[in-house]
DNA sequence: CCTATTATTTACTGTCGTGTCAGTAATCGT
DNA sequence: ACGATTACTGACACGACAGTAAATAATAGG
């Protein structure tokens, strides 16, 4: 009967939160998050569901906007940096695309979870600012690719246009149905074409 | 204490399963999927749980389908009147886009259900398969547009990507950044653009 | 008018997910 | 060594929702 006696693990908070964040972010990832309860968090980390409201106390929401942070840093990042090198405009978009494309096949269900799911309905407060800040993010990112000239509205409507054309050839890259090489070739160019069209 | 008598109501099957479809669309639409309950649309319609059951022996995803259809035959009929127009490529695109978009203001949370819902994940495999065709009939509906030298993945990939675009475009146009004429013309012009891409 | 049919409801069961409370075990300071 | 603090847990109340069985009222056919 040598009960293995149950020995608690204790760390440091810091330790745990940040392990309850990265375990969190493979369910959700997995599951979606509509799909996912705070059990299948708690049971995976080892950890108990009451502890999870303890570091996060507004429970599934708070968590996954860590989730959601995290990820989005992680792709800002390498989005940067892709565009901090001192080419043309048009080998800078290939970057871009290319980057990010890399980015997607390396995390394919985060990507889902930042970009697929249906924030904007009922959902709490805390996420839809999370949204919106994502959102922001990524359109301070495109807008200097696009030509200068243009007003306000229309240069927001390109650039948000280019985001959604991205992440639709994205899934398409995803879902095998286009390798990665025409993917990145192909929304390229598009955008290219695109853009070139806002001045005249 | 005259009860009013609890006249049932009693209507013919194709009458009732209807009347089920509209107010089940108006709750799927306003609250989303993940978030409607049968109850819900039970009440709204006037109607007991079961009966829903009985008409739509799988529940919620069965109905779910059933106004998916129903919204995508109305979008694809007003898509496809717009393409039967005699004039060039150019124009066919404006004329796609502005209906689209005209679309979209009529049935701005139909739209989300279509298209901002996330599908693919555990959801049941009736739904998949209405995605699928969903995906298939824009497909064969812009393809034409593309410059028909390009090979088989390239053109995948770029009316993949602007569906995509046209999302993206119509959400801002949604949220009331951009007003509707300057959507259009935007996106117009960067389809065309970027279309012209793919055969260099 | 009466019976067979069927459209419809009431009332219920089981499951699952959130959020909480009272308690238990590890660690730290002294 | 031994309290005091702090990380952690088991068990449960509570509500919402999917799904079902059996009864009931409306209609159609004779």
């Amino acid at each position: 009967m040598a009960q293995t006696a149950e020995t608690r693990v204790r760390m440091a908070p810091e330790a745990r939160k940040t392990l309850i964040r990265t375990v969190a972010r493979e369910v959700f990832a997995e599951r979606g998050y509509a799909a996912t309860g705070l059990a299948e968090i708690a049971e995976r980390g080892q950890v108990s569901k009451t502890l999870l409201y303890h570091y996060f106390p507004d429970g599934r929401p708070e968590l996954l906007v860590a989730v959601m942070d995290d990820v989005l840093t992680e792709l800002m990042a390498e989005t940067r940096a892709a565009l901090a090198v001192p080419f043309g405009v048009n080998r800078k978009i290939e970057g871009l695309v290319d980057t990010f494309m890399s980015f997607l096949e390396r995390n394919p269900d985060a990507f889902r979870l930042l970009f697929r799911e249906p924030w904007g309905s009922g959902e709490p407060r805390i996420i839809r600012r999370a949204v919106e800040a994502q959102v922001q993010l990524a359109t301070e990112l495109i807008s200097p690719l696009a030509s200068s000239g243009a007003p306000g509205p229309v240069l927001l409507a390109a650039t948000s246009g280019t985001v959604g054309l991205l992440l639709a050839t994205a899934e398409l890259l995803l879902a095998g149905q286009v390798d990665r090489e025409v993917t990145v070739a192909t929304a390229s160019r598009y955008i290219i074409g695109g853009l070139a069209q806002l001045g005249s």
